[in-house]
RNA sequence: GGCGUCGUACCCAAGUGGCUUAAGGGAGCAGUCUGCAAAACUGUUAUGCAUCGGUUCGAAUCCGAUCGACGCCUCCA
């Protein structure tokens, strides 16, 4: 097997990937709070996971793939008399939490889908391992790492050794901060909720008993809690964003390794924002950019797609529809390219092996290279227009990329398909063919202006003429 | 205020000490081909990597300063 290299977010380095059980891999990745639709910010993470997750099975590893669907819990604020975002997203639409989590938690997997990232081997949702988050409150509370206060039950983070190691966080510079909010009850800066008790006043849709009351859990227990039921105490891989770093993230190892006094994750990766020219994207600000508002404006999910690869997992993207554009195209020159290399595909093309291993080393180590998938891109253009390899060669090369990059090449076809040409522009085309023959360049370039009203192309070779639709998509 | 990231051609972007007098994509331009186009093919667009110093036989790559952009410190991918 090849080396992987992973950069690590606990040592900032570029680490070698060394499974904890040879030829396996654990990975968790924090899903999605389904109070509204995934912006394409949001996305980006996802399809950064995909391309993880793929690397790993192209270099024969077993990936178990665990995602959590929050669907409960998070308050809009760190202050007290925040309501959670779920149940504010239910007043906005009209209907229960419930409802609300189901019908958002579908959506998103119909965009995942579309975007052609590979489903987790699992998913779960925190609704359903309230009893695992109750079970791991108390392990802590036994091992005197909480408190209770009027609001609920906190994790004080000052008995953590190591607090927050993954942030490299200050705790002393975030004492100077400006825009925090300090509730009085919290013993320490840092310190976070485990389990929150339902408001007096108010009966809120989703609430549990538990041994300290009743409420709901804090939002970084779902992920320790889930993460290790399925992954064990000590697992490989978590991800996320890079704003989970220094609270979400650091609030995990505090709350899991605390309980199991082992390390809880060997590697960390983070994937950088995409920003508009407004800054970062953000739902809260109200208006944001979905895939389907892509779709709308007639871009392809996988347009999308090619867009996310220019630029590499640790770095901003800046999204703009001029960018798009870009991509687009370089996506649709990229499938007329491979849409002819199919056509050339010949049987007695006789496939050299060492032709093959060249270019295969060469994205392999690009991809293992902390899944510098630019570069891969880079390889891909170079195989396609390498003068050496034949078709036969060519494609299957770009087949076995395409594992990993997930852009569907199996899908187009190979070259023209002749019987989707009407017979009415078969007609036309043939009229102008004539006229052409007779010197009528005039009635000839009619004809091909109307050809091209009617949605369709032509194009004259050296034998006569090839008629194409004019590509929305191949 | 604290912490951190980044600045490579018209645009996106890889490269982080010699293999590179800087990949790849988009866009543009020129040529071949064509009645003219389109497509295709070929060539072309950074002696330079924000600026200024320094280290080194050698720097886009290391160090320092300056300027600029952005992120985090608050739920957030």
């Amino acid at each position: 097997m090849n080396d992987i290299y992973l950069y690590n977010t606990l040592s900032r380095k570029k680490e070698k990937f060394i499974p904890i059980e040879e030829g396996k891999a654990g990975m968790y990745c924090c899903g999605p709070t389904v109070y509204n639709y995934a912006h394409i910010g949001n996305l980006r993470a996802y399809f950064f996971e995909d391309i993880l997750k793929r690397i790993l099975l192209y270099n024969g590893l077993q990936v178990k793939h665990v995602m959590n669907i929050t669907d409960v819990g998070h308050l809009v604020s760190d202050a007290d008399e925040g309501e959670d975002k779920m149940e504010k997203g239910a007043r906005r639409e009209g209907k229960t939490v419930w409802q609300i989590a189901e019908y958002f938690a579908d959506e998103f997997m119909k965009d995942i889908k579309l975007l052609n990232i590979l489903p987790p081997t699992l998913w779960c949702k925190a609704t359903e391992h309230i009893e695992e988050q109750i079970k791991l409150i108390k392990c802590l509370e036994e091992k005197g790492f909480t408190y209770v206060t009027s609001d609920g039950v906190y994790y004080d983070t000052s008995k953590f050794r190591n607090y927050g190691e993954l942030g490299r966080i200050d705790i002393e510079g975030l004492e100077e901060g400006k825009r925090i909010s300090f509730s009085e009850e919290k013993r320490n800066k840092t310190d976070f909720s485990l389990w929150k008790f339902s408001p007096a006043n108010r009966k809120r849709q989703m609430e549990w008993d538990s041994p300290w009351g009743k409420g709901f859990p804090g939002w970084h227990l779902e992920c320790s809690a889930m993460s290790m039921k399925y992954l064990g105490d000590n697992f490989d891989i978590h991800c996320g964003g890079v704003d989970h770093i220094p609270v979400h993230h650091t609030n995990e190892i505090a709350q899991s390794e605390a309980c199991t006094g082992r390390k809880f994750v060997n590697y960390w990766l983070h994937c950088e924002f995409l920003l508009e020219d407004k800054g970062k994207m953000s739902k809260s600000a109200g208006e944001f950019l979905k895939l389907k508002s892509l779709l709308d404006h007639g871009y392809s999910p996988l347009d999308f797609r090619y867009f996310l690869m220019m630029t590499h997992y640790r770095k901003k993207i800046m999204f703009s529809f001029d960018a798009l554009d870009s991509a687009r195209n370089g996506y649709r020159n990229l499938r007329e390219k491979i849409s002819e290399i199919k056509s050339k595909v010949t049987e007695k093309d006789i496939i050299n092996d060492t032709n093959i291993r060249f270019f295969g080393r060469k994205f392999t180590d690009c991809i293992n290279d902390d899944l510098n998938i630019t570069e891969a891109v880079a390889v891909l253009w170079e195989t396609i227009k390498d003068t050496n390899l034949n078709a036969s060669e060519k494609l299957n090369l770009l087949t076995d990329f395409d594992k990993v990059l997930g852009l569907e090449f199996n899908t187009i076809p190979a070259g023209e398909v002749e019987y989707e040409i009407p017979d009415e522009i078969k007609l036309l085309a043939e009229k102008r063919k004539i006229a052409k023959s007779e010197k009528n360049y005039v009635r000839a370039d009619e004809l091909r202006r109307l050809i091209n009203g009617k949605g369709y192309e032509i194009m004259d070779t050296k034998t006569g003429y090839e008629i194409k639709k004019i590509r929305n998509s191949i």
